[in-house]
This record gives structure tokens, sequence and C-alpha cells, in this order.
DNA sequence: TTGACATATGAATAAGTATTCAACTATAAT
DNA sequence: ATTATAGTTGAATACTTATTCATATGTCAA
């Protein structure tokens, strides 16, 4: 059992187990943006945005009364999206349509959603 | 256009289509789940947690060296996954090691980690 | 050009959450 | 028995984030 002053506010148990594991361990930064990966997805609006968007197309409007929300609410949830390269937007007029742009996130989202389905 | 006075602020602009996705919308119950799933892995910490248990069994004060923190902090975030079924554990003398339980976030997981990794 | 509507956005608010701190339980060693 | 250590947990704090509200921009129609 070795003493780590340092690192954090407790002993090293199984020293070479902990060493092994430090060695292949990424940077901060990556896990970072594994998380926020994830985040992306986890929450309620969005994840109905990105179902919904999985079987069409959608303006914010159409969006807006398929969740039950506000316009504001949605295009906030969707900025967010958009500016992690989720969605992509088109504009036709007044409106703004959306659709899944980030196949991995997609088949992320699409994983948990048949993990759920399979649920009892 | 159909105004919709009730459900949200705004305008049906493509009543068909909003009407087909309503039909397919799952109840908020299910979409609440799977936002759920993936807030456990959409947290920096909880992904190391993650990522070391992928690799091996580990005692709280194992894992608070690798990651550098405290034990509270990284029991608190056990207490997390335990209580969603991701991981697992068993008592050995003063030590508790916790191992992976939930196959299914371990895969979505590990998708997770593979984008990341082939990314530039 | 005026009015109506679709969308975006900044600020404010409210709710949620990660970490720290202190206190606690349980086990092991002396 | 007493002490030290591993782990848990509740409360407090600091931080993040979702929604709302008010306002702004841009497009279309009259």
């Amino acid at each position: 059992m070795i003493k780590n002053e340092y690192a954090c506010d407790c002993n090293i148990i199984h020293q070479e187990i902990v060493e092994e594991i430090q060695k292949k361990m990424y940077p901060e930064e990556r896990f970072k943006k594994l998380a926020t990966i994830f985040k992306l997805i986890g929450d309620p609006t969005r994840c109905k945005i990105l179902f919904t968007l999985t079987h069409h197309e959608m303006c914010v409007c159409d969006l807006a009364n398929v969740l039950n929300m506000t316009k504001s609410s949605i295009s906030h949830q969707l900025a967010i999206l958009r500016n992690n390269g989720v969605v992509r937007y088109r504009k036709s007029g007044k409106e703004v349509y959306y659709t899944l742009e980030d196949i991995h996130i997609t088949k992320l989202f699409q994983m948990g959603l048949d993990h759920i389905n399979h649920l009892p």
C-alpha cells in the first residue's frame, strides 16, 4: 500500500492495476468530448427532436406542434444540436427545415432507442 | 395552415406530416428513460469510471487514484451508476469492488468511444 | 410599406447536478 | 478496546442548463 499524498485523498491499494490503467488513460479533453456527445442526447426534448427528425425533415413550427412546446424552446434546443453538428438546416421562405446531420450520433441514438424498446 | 390554439404558440404548417409523426410518438415516460440512459454517460467523470471499469474491476480508492479525485466524489458518482444498474459491486474486507453490469449501456459507451477515437 | 408570421436570440429564472466538507458505518490491525 | 482505513451519505455550494419572456431579424402577402 503506497501513500499517494498529491493525487487524491487516499491510498493506492493495487498499484500495478492503477499504473496499467493510467497508461491507457486518455487526456481529459477526450473524455469531455465523449461526455458532450452523450449529453447532447441526454435530454428528453432533444430526444424527441431527434426521434421526429429520424422520420421526417421538419420546420420549427411543426416540431413545436409535435412536441407540444413553444417555438422559442425548440429553437434553443435546435441551436444546441446545430452548434454541435448534430442537425443541418435549410431555409425555404420563412421556414427553416431541419434534418439529421451527424451519422454517428444518429446511430448512437438509434441504439439507445432499440434498447429501451426491448425493455419489459 | 391550421391554427392550433392549445398545443403550442404557433401554427401547424404541414398537418399531414405532423399527424403522422404524432401517431408514431412514444409516451413522455419513454423519452425520459431514453434521455436518462444517455445522461448517465454524459459526464466526464462517469465516462472515466466506465472507461476504467472496461479494463478492470476496481475498488473506490484505486478509482480515486486513477481519476485523481477524492473518494467521496467517486463514491457519489458510483452511487448514481449503481442506482441505475450500470455497475455492480462486491465487498471484500474493507474494500468495495465495482464492475460493469449493464451490457447495453456498456455497448453504447464503447460505440461512443470508438467514434471519438476515429475523429481527426 | 405595412402587417403578419417564422425563426432566432439575449437575459432572467428555475431546476438540476457535480464536488466538497463533515460526519457516519464497517472492517481490519495492533 | 482502540485506532486507522475504506467507503457511504447528507447538506452546502458552485455551476450548468432548460424554459420563458421580450425583442429582433427576415420573408411573404396585401
